[in-house]
DNA sequence: ATACAAATGAAACAATGTTGCAAATGTAGT
DNA sequence: ACTACATTTGCAACATTGTTTCATTTGTAT
């Protein structure tokens, strides 16, 4: 789908800076950092209106926000395909070799059995460890 | 266990910086912000120092930093009662009304089935929603 | 008591995110 | 296509959070 059609369903007013960004994250399979995101956008990149963009698609429910502790920001189009998911799915891994992000779609957010009088709304899950290729890298050095 | 020897476990020196962190933390059964842990500590309490020691800690696998949307950071003891676990047990849930950090002990980390070549180190599970207090309140006002 | 490495605290910097406001832009209605 | 109005943009200035450098102080083992 379109970055102006996901706009108009969502009743936010289509702007190139709104366009760029979700255009920029469905050229990826993987999230994208600002800087990714940024380097995307020819000169015509403020860092106010981009802050100010992933958060009106962030609540909108557009754009899903992965936190790393709290260095790294990567975003990603919640869901690509559905729309009016609010909710995360699957899990991220996050390489602490090459710092890298990666959707794990296989892992799915299981339910959780809160405590009476939780209310539930959202999870993340974030598995940390080495990647699939910093593990071979890793490997491969040591037989060497 | 006394902050003095959780220390000298890990081969740390006993600072009164660390000391007093690790007290606060202790004293406390869930997750403290700096703030928390800042205003338990009478006038002695410098930034800078703070966030050393709270890295020396963290990488010991002492203390373990619980990272909400990159604004909210909250701290806890690792596994309170074990020494050299540096790995993340349970899952922690944020109250999008009062923005407090529970730890969910009842609900463990569960064994992720990683694909081909990931190496797991640690993982970190945030649950959004509602807690005890606050939807009480909100159900309650609803009956007016 | 001494010696040495590690930790502290200050200043200065760097990165990240926010607010107020005037100008520009998107959208709905005619 | 034009107008009107609210929303969005971009700028300056600010606020918060975290880091680096370095001289001084402190902890610990001998």
């Amino acid at each position: 789908m379109i970055a102006s059609e996901i706009l108009k369903i969502h009743e936010i007013k289509k702007t190139p800076g709104r366009i760029a960004i979700i255009n920029a994250l469905q050229q990826n399979d993987q999230p994208l950092s600002e800087t990714e995101i940024k380097s995307g956008m020819n000169e015509m990149y403020d860092r106010i209106t981009f802050y100010r963009n992933i958060q009106t698609l962030t609540t909108a429910g557009i754009v899903h926000k992965i936190v790393i502790d709290n260095t790294i920001i990567k975003y990603e189009l919640s869901c690509s395909g559905k729309e009016h998911t609010h909710h995360n799915e699957h899990a991220h891994f996050y390489c602490e070799e090459c710092h890298s992000v990666t959707c794990l779609k296989q892992i799915k957010i299981p339910e959780f059995n809160l405590p009476e009088g939780f209310m539930y709304d959202d999870s993340d899950i974030i598995i940390k460890g080495t990647c699939k290729k910093c593990s071979h890298q890793i490997t491969t050095k040591d037989l060497e």
